[in-house]
RNA sequence: GGGCCGAUCGUCUAGUUGGUUAGGAUACCGCCCUGACACGGCGGUGGUCGAGAGUUCAAAUCUCUCUCGGCCCA
């Protein structure tokens, strides 16, 4: 008997033949009708080669999600979008052309960046088309694109006439790097090495001085009182006296607040706008004057007196030095303090008041627990991630960016009394260069306006995306039909932003809940458990070894060993290694290929017990699909194909599937269970390894696609699964005995069948050529 | 300082309600071409289940304390 399937092993260049019959006939292609499944996909930001192979691993299950659904007969939308708004291409392309944002055409700048973008994008797009991931690929989009941002700006304008955005002048995170303010979303905290510099205060009216220790005495110009807790007896007589500040030599009263700490440092506080949170918490508590000491380029003001113009850093050490030569030094301590710095420059940020836009949060905490809460999470312990950042919100969302390459704050000041206003939504507004389409000033009725300069933070754009891909207030149909969306696949770093932040918008704008399940993912870190970066060198491009390997050894391996939620090791060795078992797999089809493919016949014991086995990997699988957790069936998959259905019932039924010294109905009751087996196994394996499945079902089982195919049910079988472990054990004695006496594997041979297993006794006496 | 999560062979992990010689995969080592597969087959080395204490006839599993790692917050 031939095999059909002539070469020996899984070649993985047949990929590219496959991909191109799926784009060519459209298979995945999305009616919004029936059952329906909407992944909000998270757009990639395309910020340069190689692309993390962590998240190329994601993709690859967030289309696994997508292929699970589609089997499961839901009508899938699964969108496939590029993140572009935003700070690194900025920088990028500052680096590439050396210029500067600032100093450069605004409109000019723009372009620079897009092209930038452009050429990255296309590679992204590429190893995403390369994955084999089943999204629409024919209508990617863009987040800068002029639809999108027509609806961030639209949406924005939906909240300022529901009032929730306004403008303050507040104490802000400020990135002086970057020139713009951050949300607290953005900032992350690092241990940084820092002098606790304990200063000499004078007292008033008194021999006596306070020791004051601090780590930011740069901002002595700014200190409106020294605070000590008010059950500190060290310091009881000194409360309500007047202290000199040095060098600044102004005087400001003593207080007390239990925020002093009596064993942090010597017990004082002195209170500056701003040091830090703490610091903001108790102007506005003890409503102090604020005095303006660092500028939105990172220097010291004209407050500073002798320090005008000098860094933060800079400041601080001459500071240090002057206040050692005046004598105001007890000493120096040297300490790790924890600081908080931007995300994005790195940079330890200040606190600066200035005027920005504001969207409501805080009056929605509780109502973002409500419907957190009904979400389901997978994994469950997610969940929390959630619920400790709504826990930890203290300030409204601050929205505006004095940055370029983001979506424009859609509003016009009147030139004479400076009232904002927002043009109607459903258009792409840019303020800083299009003509005001507010014709008169609804408040003084002056027809001059100037257009906003800022930019919206990113994530206003990339809270909206389940309203994008369900085409809010663009096709009302489509909407209904898609949103609520079903899933929001990510990685669990952007929990407190991304997925936060898009309950929030999503409910203020909807009123819902965008999706009913979050899927969250842990990151790829190396083989030896560290963190990958471009600086230490530990990268792995997954480019070249998705080309080496196939996507389908990509993706079997992220499916077997990645559990779901937790962080997982990239090795180059593994993903080689479980390639390996699409050559077995292959191996298996080539040899039933060789069978004809039989729809009925009378099984004996061998063929009961291993569709009964069957049954139990059918169910197995389908629990771990319906909790989109493909460890579990890709594991159950390869240890029921390689450790149970090739090395014993296989090997069992060898010879009666060849009919030697067998039944024409014994012979076919084998070729059936073959078919039947594999067909299942191929089905069950479609959604990790659609490459490798669609070839092989093609090949014996079908001229259609196997991606149209409905996943199976499992089956009724008699239970015969109790004879699993004698089998197992049986086989595995008489190859030990074999290899015992130096006897080759089909010498006969004289062994005992236990009595438990003579039902099978004639297969077994022909897989091991017995007497 | 507080909270959450985690810790099982080098690596990925199974181990639902306490009773298994702690199972599998991968890697490593040895032997072997067997009617699909050497990208294969068989076998082996490897774990005091993060540490300690407690409950129990019995603990990877329950309780407590601690250590380490990650994340979040003050």
């Amino acid at each position: 008997m031939e095999p059909k399937i002539k070469e020996t092993a899984w070649n993985p260049d047949l990929e590219k033949q496959i991909l191109k019959q799926w784009q060519d006939s459209h298979i995945y292609d999305f009616k919004p009708e029936g059952d329906v499944f909407v992944i909000d996909t998270p757009p990639p930001y395309p910020s340069g080669r190689p692309w993390h192979i962590g998240a190329a691993a994601h993709y690859a299950q967030i289309d696994m999600i997508a292929r699970t659904a589609r089997m499961s007969g839901k009508n899938v939308l699964f969108p496939i979008g590029i993140d572009r708004n935003g700070l690194p291409v900025e920088m990028y392309t500052e680096k590439k052309y050396n210029i500067r944002m600032r100093e450069t055409e605004r409109g000019e700048f723009l372009k620079l960046c897009a092209t930038a973008l452009d050429d990255l994008e296309a590679e992204m797009i590429q190893i995403m088309t390369n994955l084999g991931l089943s999204g629409n690929f024919l209508e990617y989009y863009r987040t800068d694109s002029e639809e999108y941002r027509t609806l961030t700006q639209s949406t924005f304008i939906e909240l300022w006439k529901k009032g929730l955005v306004y403008l303050a002048n507040r104490p802000n995170n400020y990135d002086w790097i970057t020139g713009t303010t951050i949300a607290d979303a953005e900032i992350t905290y690092q241990e940084i090495p820092t002098k606790l510099v304990h200063m000499k205060f004078k007292i008033k009216d008194s021999e006596k001085s306070l020791i004051v220790a601090s780590t930011r005495p740069e901002l002595l110009c700014a200190c409106q009182t020294v605070i000590v807790n008010p059950d500190d007896e060290r310091y009881t007589e000194f409360v309500g006296k007047k202290i000199t500040i040095p060098l600044v030599n102004r005087e400001v009263e003593i207080r007390t607040h239990p925020s002093a700490e009596k064993e942090f440092g010597s017990g004082t506080v002195m209170v500056c706008s701003y040091g830090d949170q703490n610091d903001v918490a108790l102007f506005r508590e003890l409503k102090l004057q604020e005095i303006i000491a660092i500028g939105k380029d990172g220097r010291m003001t004209d407050v500073a007196g002798a320090y005008i113009g000098l860094k933060v850093k800079q400041a601080r050490e001459k500071i240090v030095e002057d206040l050692q030569n005046q004598g105001f030094i007890e000493k120096i301590d040297n300490i790790n303090h924890r600081t908080p710095v931007s995300e994005r420059s790195k940079i330890p940020i200040e606190i600066i008041p200035m005027e920005e836009y504001y969207v409501k949060q805080k009056d929605s905490i509780e109502k973002m627990r409500e419907l957190g809460s009904k979400i389901t999470f997978h994994p469950p312990m997610h969940k929390q991630i959630l619920m400790n950042w709504l826990d930890s919100i203290s300030i409204d969302w601050p929205i505006s960016r004095r940055r370029y390459y983001g979506t424009e704050i859609p509003i016009w000041y009147c030139k004479n009394c400076s009232e904002p206003h927002v043009p109607e939504p459903g258009k792409y507004y840019r303020p800083w260069k299009d003509n005001s389409p507010i014709t008169k000033c609804t408040k003084c009725g002056t027809n001059e306006f100037v257009g906003e300069e800022r930019t919206f933070d990113t994530w206003m754009d990339s809270s909206v995306s389940p309203l994008f891909v369900s085409k809010y207030k663009r096709d009302n149909e489509f909407f209904k039909k898609t949103y609520p969306t079903t899933i929001r696949p990510q990685s669990k770093d952007i929990v407190r932003t991304w997925l936060y932040y898009t309950l929030l918008r999503c409910e203020q704008l909807t009123g819902k809940a965008p999706w009913s399940e979050a899927w969250i993912m842990g990151y790829g870190v190396d083989e030896h458990g560290t963190k990958m970066s471009k600086s230490k060198g530990n990268v792995v491009d997954p480019l070249p070894v998705v080309q080496k390997f196939g996507a389908d050894a990509f993706r079997f391996w992220s499916a077997s060993e990645i559990n779901l939620g937790y962080d997982f090791r990239c090795s180059e060795q593994k993903i080689e290694s479980t390639k390996k078992f699409l050559s077995k797999l292959w191996n298996i089809s080539r040899f039933l290929s060789g069978f004809p493919v039989l729809n009925t016949g009378k099984p004996s014991p061998a063929d009961k017990w291993i569709l009964s086995e069957l049954d139990k990997l059918v169910a197995e699988c389908m629990k771990g699909y319906g909790e989109y957790n493909f460890f579990i069936p890709a594991t159950a998959l390869r240890e029921f194909t390689w450790n149970l259905f090739a090395a014993h019932y296989i090997e069992m039924i060898k010879g009666r599937a060849y009919g030697t010294g067998f039944s024409e109905e014994e012979r076919d009751g084998a070729i059936y269970t073959l078919h039947k087996v594999l067909s299942t196994l191929l089905i069950l394996l479609a959604p990790i390894t659609p490459f490798i499945t669609d070839y092989l079902w093609q090949n014996l089982y079908s001229d259609k696609t196997i991606h149209k195919e409905r996943f199976v049910e499992k089956g009724n079988h008699e239970d015969w699964t109790g004879f699993t472990k004698e089998i197992v054990e049986f086989n595995s004695n008489v190859w030990n005995k074999k290899k015992e006496l130096e006897l080759s594997l089909k010498d006969s041979a004289d062994y005992e069948i236990p009595s438990n297993l003579l039902q099978f006794a004639k297969d077994l006496k022909a897989m091991h050529n017995l007497k």
